[in-house]
DNA sequence: GTGAAAGCGCTAACAC
DNA sequence: GTGTTAGCGCTTTCAC
């Protein structure tokens, strides 16, 4: 006893009722070409009457547009891009659009495999954060990409394609700059992954802070908390045993944070720090985080608005036009206690 | 000087390639049907050289499947939903499907909405936390869907869908009890959002260790920090200064927290605590949190595993065959140091 | 301004 | 086994 199911409505039902052609339903549904006003109000009466809406498949078999947008990330459930999956699909939604996000977890040839696949699903643009800073195989695939694309965080630094991000050496630069003006002449970076972009652009900025200051850069790339352990160990031993610490990321923060309760190590008294990116619970440490903000949803809206941008104008532009500069947010120093900083909001420096 | 890209190989250019109709290389690309050694081979060797790969848009609009799935939940950022989502998506791929992932943000109408564009989309199958557990509309829908629907983490009660769930009672129930051993004869429950099938059961759980420890119930609804603070302070003002609170949800636990710092009270001294759910940096507290943890991957995992088997099996089942029971998956105690456990993991009860 | 008709790339009868 | 053919639901010339 299976249940049948009356099959949805089509445009040529609507088209039957309304007493019109395929085409005049056509046309009022895309609303480009102009139709006398009578046609254009039985068309709509009989669309509502049939409670009908266009299959989407079937339009994009056409040639149309699929009303499906791709976004290739590493990680979905990392907070930063799934906080910039979210701001993308209210956007998509504003353009009645859906979104399809895949995660590369750091595979490049994940990463490859996934634009295929989005690609046969005739998506009509692309939010692309690269796993790889430089990745040839997706570089070729990318030239062939007919839709525009618009990369998030991480730009491919060769690639011909408009991007959004955060101002991450100006955000480190006055992060460390914080750390220095309360006296350390010992400021460690403590970082992973240095081959993102991103992270080198914070790198870059603490470095930069460092040699303002006339102060040598002291960089050390973790894996684990116990790498974190043996780069503090390393720095108290000497005489000055007050040192300060810019993560370079929540995963780097969370390292110096578990090796700083491991060597029973006071913050700030002893290791002052300040990480790059906010987090849930960073005021609700002991003594609460100091931090460099993003604002997350900007970029992940901005994007989508962006590549919204581009596939409405898509026909008047070259493909291959140069494109601007990437669109930078600023980044926000949120003091807090772990600097070094009272609790009151006020600066010992 | 716009670049122009060779259109994509199709179906009938292996077909002409190959030498055969372009029935075969359908055959062979779908396998179901025997197709002879010889032609299969050549068939294969021109997809090889022409790079073919089908195009599933003309694929669906045939009727077959559309190599997506959806998923629609009421939040993506929030992390219990993208990791589901992650661990769905790692399935979809195993199955060469994609996947997209919509939110409601809690609000009915566009949960309602986003089924229907799921729907025209011609998705094979469906994933749903429903925002709300009793929704006339949305099952009026449910029902007119032809495809599988399986629910993940909050069944739908009255719709005949299977669905994966965690075991919210027992693990409510536990900790409960685990903080009654401590001694408490006052244990608060505070909880967000009752009306949804989770923290209903864990309130339940909770409820239930009470009332078989001879203990009054004690659940208070809260919707700020201000309000877990007022509740708090209204307890312990008695003569005994000493209480628990289980938290039944990450948030209810932030809020909890908060007023915790605000009043100065020390955990667990004066509060003793538990929260259902476990977070990223539950153990970087002061003191760490004991929680009760969901295995969230398993949850997403094998829903989508349950969606993908009922996809197979979907021509030989009534579509209104009645579904067992929910797939449970049991929850574990992570005793740390705020229920006034020692950090040795030794029980003072 | 509007309808008829030709596909978009693929699958699935249906003949052979 | 395999080729031929008729659509899937829509958009889009092209005549009218």
């Amino acid at each position: 006893m299976k249940k049948v199911f009356p099959p949805a409505p089509k445009l040529s039902d609507v088209a039957r009722l309304a007493g019109v052609g395929n085409a005049t339903v056509s046309r009022v549904l895309n609303g480009h070409v102009h139709v006398s006003e009578e046609a254009n109000r039985r068309v709509k009466q009989a669309i509502s009457d049939l409670g009908y809406s266009p299959n989407r498949i079937a339009r994009s078999l056409k040639g149309a547009t699929s009303g499906i947008i791709g976004m290739l990330v590493p990680s979905i459930s990392d907070m930063f891009f799934s906080q910039c999956a979210e701001a993308v699909e209210i956007v998509a939604r504003k353009y009645d659009s859906l979104l399809i996000v895949m995660a590369s977890h750091d595979d490049p040839l994940v990463e490859f495999e996934n634009l295929q696949q989005l690609l046969l699903h005739q998506i009509d643009g692309l939010i692309l954060s690269s796993a790889q800073s430089r990745n040839t195989k997706l570089y070729k695939a990318l030239r062939d990409v007919t839709v525009p694309v618009v990369g998030l965080d991480r730009p491919l630094q060769e690639a011909n394609i408009p991007s959004v991000i955060s101002e991450n050496f100006e955000g480190a630069k006055a992060a460390t700059s914080h750390l220095i003006s309360h006296g350390y002449d010992k400021v460690l970076c403590i970082h992973i992954k240095p081959e993102l972009y991103p992270i080198q652009e914070r790198l870059h900025g603490y470095t930069e802070a460092m040699n303002d200051a006339g102060l040598q850069p002291l960089l050390y790339k973790v894996e684990s908390a116990e790498d974190a352990e043996m780069c503090l160990k390393n720095h108290l031993s000497s005489t000055d045993s007050r040192i300060a610490v810019f993560a370079a990321n929540n995963l780097a923060a969370r390292f110096t944070w578990e090796a700083v309760r491991t060597l029973h190590l006071a913050i700030p008294r002893q290791v002052a720090m300040v990480c790059f990116d906010d987090f849930d619970l960073a005021d609700s440490l002991t003594p609460p985080m100091s931090v460099v903000q993003q604002t997350i949803d900007d970029l992940g809206r901005t994007a989508a608005e962006l590549l919204f941008h581009r596939m409405r104008n898509e026909s008047r532009e070259a493909a291959s036009a140069p494109v601007g500069d990437p669109v930078r947010f600023s980044t926000q120093l949120i003091i807090r206690e772990s600097c070094g900083c009272h609790p009151n909001g006020m600066c010992k420096s």
